[in-house]
DNA sequence: GCACTTACCGACCGAACGGTCGGTAAATTA
DNA sequence: TAATTTACCGACCGTTCGGTCGGTAAGTGC
């Protein structure tokens, strides 16, 4: 999926491109989380690239643009879960509640540099602000099937769902600040343990019997 | 030079100090949190203050200095964890283990703002990196609890110790994405359901039983 | 060949950055 | 009162920022 130097694709006239737009995407997001967004030059987004700036502009119109497709591309993953099946109505709440642990950690994992940067956004511009947004309305629909699942009685009641939600979705973004795709944790060990952390904590499942109390 | 360089505290001669060092770091932490380290210019640090940017300077050194002081209080706090007695080696490992759950939560509320900061931290300055360093070595003690719950068979030992501590204290870390101190979520609360949710997940606990699987 | 398109670059721009400096006003001590 | 110390400020400095511009080289289609 990554490769460095691709071929340029050769259609169209003229001299043919070095990168295609994704390629220089995923360069510039990766300068973008090693700096930090703010910090990260223009300069050195160019660099990293093997261009000057000036040619570097010929192919982004500016910093903020890259953000915004760098973030796009990450809330399409994570939303994209929902547009699944994620198992309809047809199943448990507390399913749908899992599958979403898996799902989202899934694309956390796939998408991981883009997710990385979204996670990082503070809201300075509008990209920002709207990116913001966003990432709001998919977190609330996580809590839905978090209270579901405890309206169901099928997950533990005594403690406040949207809480239960936040911590839970929370322990499953923290893998952007240490997860690195040359590790040797391979990525389905990690889905494994958040799933099973998240459903039996550090006690372990005896079976599968979720208590109502 | 006659003197002994009037320390701070010491009610020195002079027109009377608008704020202390403290008010000011703390004023200024905030703004860091707001628009991000790099994005917080001096000037915005110096208007939140209701100063000029010059006489913000006679107060502070640099913004680098800010930073590591706010690094410093947040790391000072944190480590200060494992120098109480933490339950020392009278207690079993998973109940050093739960302490520290909790203590960290506790401090991270207390010192919010710092701890927020501290967790952006990218490396990009000899502060930050400084920072960083010392911040993994705390991981690093957070990640042997783990390890010695898990050999005592106190825990589960099916999921990677060092996996289980990144996950466990990376929801505990996440609190500082969404806190806010005016919030109707007390702090109590917040800290109960990150133990009751590392212990025993969402399905809760029957009683108290450490299955060792 | 020529026309056209595109990739590329050096030089540059205004603005904002972190930080400095010379000087002034206010409070304290003597 | 005078001396001293500190808080405070406007103006400024060198650098870097995001971004622009005019021009050149290298391919493609005719």
């Amino acid at each position: 999926m990554s490769t460095a130097a691709a071929p340029p694709a050769g259609r169209g006239r003229g001299r043919p491109a070095r990168y295609t737009r994704e390629d220089l995407l995923e360069l510039v997001v990766q300068v973008f989380n090693e700096r930090g967004y703010e910090a990260a030059s223009m300069e050195d987004l160019a660099r990293a690239s093997g261009l000057t700036k000036s040619t570097f502009y010929h192919h982004v119109s500016s910093k903020e643009e890259l953000l915004g497709m760098a973030v796009d591309r990450a809330l399409g993953a994570l939303t994209a879960v929902f547009d699944e099946e994620l198992a309809p109505a047809t199943a448990r709440p507390v399913d749908r509640l899992q599958n979403a642990l898996r799902r989202t950690t899934e694309v956390l994992l796939a998408e991981l540099p883009y997710v990385t940067l979204l996670l990082r956004v503070r809201g300075n511009t509008a990209v920002e602000r709207s990116a913001l947004a966003r990432r709001r309305a998919f977190d609330d629909q996580l809590a839905v099937l978090v209270r579901d699942a405890a309206d169901a009685g099928e997950i533990r009641d005594d403690i406040d769902p949207r809480l239960v939600s936040r911590l839970l979705f929370g322990m499953v973004n923290s893998v952007t600040q240490w997860y690195r795709p040359e590790s040797r944790t391979a990525r389905p060990q990690i889905v494994r343990a958040v799933v099973q952390l998240a459903l039996t904590g550090l006690g372990g499942a005896p079976a599968g019997q979720a208590a109502a109390h």
